[in-house]
DNA sequence: TGGCTAATTGGCATTATAGCCAACAAGTTA
DNA sequence: TAACTTGTTGGCTATAATGCCAATTAGCCA
């Protein structure tokens, strides 16, 4: 995408376009109801009408965003009666979560700290 | 935690600004740009004359992809001269990005299958 | 069958993001 | 000093994401 007139880009397109779906992962993940829902099939799977009722937003909001982390091959379906469940399928973003919480947590450490 | 009756969230307020501050990194790295310069900074500290020439966009989108980076505290930034070089802060990105690099390995395959 | 629950999809308005250029600030060099 | 390099910020347009409602599909049960 970005093939500036003057100096086009140095990146390869292979590389590029490998580093296009990496970030549709991330993309996939920068939302607050996307990450509840992720910390919840981390305990279990669980129905769109379970999460619909967790969140507190309408069901076709829900639904799209559990659209969205199964597009990005984070959790995966199963139909069981007339309820669809959602699991968990890419663990490491269980660390990764843990690992940039961490990470908060020594920010607001130092926030704190700047405050005095 | 009972429901109210406009759909009212079920999550507590502090688990929601906690989430909404991990989406924030997920967005910060939802960017070929982005995951470029942390792959590069990854390397060693580079200035943004040096990321500018490889991306090939304009110094000014660069500088911001950067800012955004900075804001959620994956890189920092020092300045030498009349360069700012950036550094990479938070080193467990690069596990993630292995982890779902991985995942998209595995889904590629998967598609070639499905195709035969 | 009809009525109910569960879930998805389309449409639409609102908001956020991306990337260019222009302007500016700060450091360097002649 | 002026000219140049480096980087940031503001303004602007184009594109993408969000979330609601309405309509639809599918399964369940009396």
């Amino acid at each position: 995408m970005p093939i500036s007139q003057q100096g086009e880009m140095v990146v390869k397109k292979q590389t590029k376009e490998r580093m296009d779906l990496q970030a549709n992962v991330f993309k996939a993940l920068a939302h607050f109801s996307r990450i509840f829902i992720v910390n919840e099939l981390a305990k279990g799977k669980k129905c769109v009408c379970e999460l619909t009722e967790m969140i507190g937003a309408d069901k076709s909001t829900v639904s799209k965003h559990l659209s969205v982390l199964k597009q990005a091959g984070i959790v995966s379906d199963t139909k069981d009666g007339n309820k669809v469940f959602y699991s968990l399928e890419v663990k490491c973003v269980l660390n990764f979560i843990s690992c940039i919480d961490g990470m908060i947590e020594a920010n607001i450490k130092k926030m704190e700290i700047y405050i005095k």
